[in-house]
DNA sequence: CTATGTAAACAAC
DNA sequence: GTTGTTTACATAG
């Protein structure tokens, strides 16, 4: 049941319906064209309140809102400077009403609100002018309407009680609040859409997976408000990665440079820690110094560029947090369902494989001594001698990283627990290491031999938590 | 060029 | 079959 009523140039409904979450819902699926300029209150309600309170609630389920209202002010604010004439033509037509609008509205409050300061008879024609530019503007991106699929993912998220939502709970949702979904719930017909929420989950970093403990439910799904900036918004910019893949890749590579750099920095940092107990070592650089060189890793090399006859300098000490800071994905740093040292000791693992093997991601095989033999080149002295990664005794075959990364990281985290947070340790294994890495390799040279690759090498990217 | 929708391959369960 | 990730492509703006 509507009234309509119309209050200068704007179109105000008022509906009389039993509660709000009705409301939202009509809201939710009529014509968003409309939707910018409806307005509810009932007996109970003042009309100041109900427009309090569909403005709040408003940019709740229409994440666009508030960018459509400044599109619509700044389309207002053109037209009211373009062309002052069109003041009359709409004045007439808001005159012409036999009903005027609520008092409240005649107020200007939600006028101004709105469109902004300015006198009544001015934004008047400014208002027409924005409701005309808004209507000629909204055409229904979808079928359902003008929201995205991550739109509607979100509101549906956002009004579960607990804010997560299991997949087919988000399923539920959006057959239940969008007639478009509901008349495609069968499994035949709901195959393409599903599929889509699917996609949309996964690739926007404002939906994070959180492990359902409960046994044989999927996962739930909530939202990351952090996550707002457009840069961060996706997952990936699939057009960008696949219309300029070498481009990527180099950036990876430059990335994982970096990284590896930092990463090398710290096992020194370690080794010269331990070798701290045995033998006197210089005292850390100041640190203002440290400070200094953290800034710009990347423009400045850990090791200075030095005079020929120069000493090299001793290695820094880096904070945990440094690490974290140099070697994490930002975006990692928000999965809360992995800990900091598990995030740290992957990454710092991928960063010196890298190093190692920087074709590793490219070619993805890599004889097993001859990583033994980069990593020892980088002084990552691991104990390694009790482990079936590196062994004078192996047989020469080839492992695959993915295997590899799995071993060497529990490895990691077994020194690591061992020690103290000690990564690396000087004294230990050493031998056994140079010992592999000094049998006579059969493969010619890094990534360029061994047996085919059967595993995909870790994903960087992966967010499973099995994984 | 970006944002988005759609289809599909693939893996894990 | 479901869930989740990723790639590929099309299209609107």
């Amino acid at each position: 049941a509507f009234g309509q009523s119309l209050s200068t140039s704007l179109i105000f409904f008022t509906m009389e319906l039993d509660n709000e979450c009705e409301m939202d819902d009509y809201l939710l699926n009529c014509d968003p064209i409309d939707t910018d300029e409806i307005i509810y209150y009932n007996d109970s309600q003042s009309a100041a309140e109900a427009e309090a309170s569909f403005r709040g609630r408003a940019s709740t389920w229409d994440p666009s809102f508030k960018r459509r209202q400044h599109d619509a002010a700044a389309a207002a604010a053109a037209a009211a400077s373009a062309s002052p004439s069109s003041s009359s033509a709409t004045t007439d037509v808001a005159l012409s009403l036999d009903e005027p609008g609520p008092s409240y509205l005649q107020s200007g409050s939600l006028f101004n609100s709105q469109f902004g300061s300015g006198t009544a008879n001015s934004s008047t024609s400014a208002a027409a002018a924005a409701a005309a530019a808004v209507a000629a503007a909204q055409k229904r991106r979808n079928a359902w309407g003008n929201q995205s699929y991550a739109e509607l993912i979100t509101q549906a998220i956002q009004s579960s009680p607990n804010g997560r939502l299991t997949l087919a709970e988000i399923y539920d949702w959006m057959v239940r609040h969008v007639p478009y979904f509901t008349a495609r719930s069968d499994s035949a017909s709901s195959a393409g859409w599903k599929n889509s929420v699917r996609h949309n989950l996964s690739l926007h970093n404002k939906f994070v997976r959180v492990q359902n403990d409960q046994s044989g439910k999927s996962s739930y799904w909530t939202i990351n408000h952090e996550i707002r900036d457009r840069a961060s918004y996706r997952r990936r910019a699939a057009t960008a990665e696949t219309r300029s893949g070498e481009l990527l890749h180099k950036r990876q590579l430059a990335l994982a440079k970096q990284r590896a750099r930092t990463a090398a920095a710290a096992a020194a940092a370690a080794s010269s820690a331990v070798g701290a107990f045995s033998e006197a070592s210089p005292p850390p650089p100041p640190k203002q110094q440290q400070q200094q060189q953290h800034r710009a890793p990347s423009a400045a090399p850990l090791s200075a560029p030095a005079t020929p006859m120069q000493r090299p300098p001793m290695p820094r000490t880096l904070s945990v947090t440094e690490v974290i800071r140099d070697l994490v994905p930002p975006e990692q740093l928000l999965d809360h369902s992995r800990t900091t040292e598990d995030l740290l000791l992957e990454s710092l693992t991928d960063a010196v494989l890298q190093e190692a093997c920087p074709e590793i991601e490219q070619q993805q095989q890599m004889p097993m001594q001859e990583l033994a033999n980069q990593l020892n080149q980088l002084s990552c002295r691991q104990q390694l001698s009790d482990s079936s990664i590196v062994s004078p005794q192996l047989p020469p075959q080839p492992q695959p990283p993915q295997l590899l990364h799995q071993q060497y990281q529990h490895q990691l985290h077994r020194q690591s627990s061992a020690s103290a947070g000690m990564w690396f340790n000087s004294d230990l294994g050493l031998p056994d290491i140079q010992e592999a890495a000094e049998q006579p390799s059969s493969s010619g040279g890094c990534c360029n031999g061994g047996q085919p690759q059967q595993l995909r090498a870790p994903r960087r990217s992966c967010n499973n938590t099995t994984c």
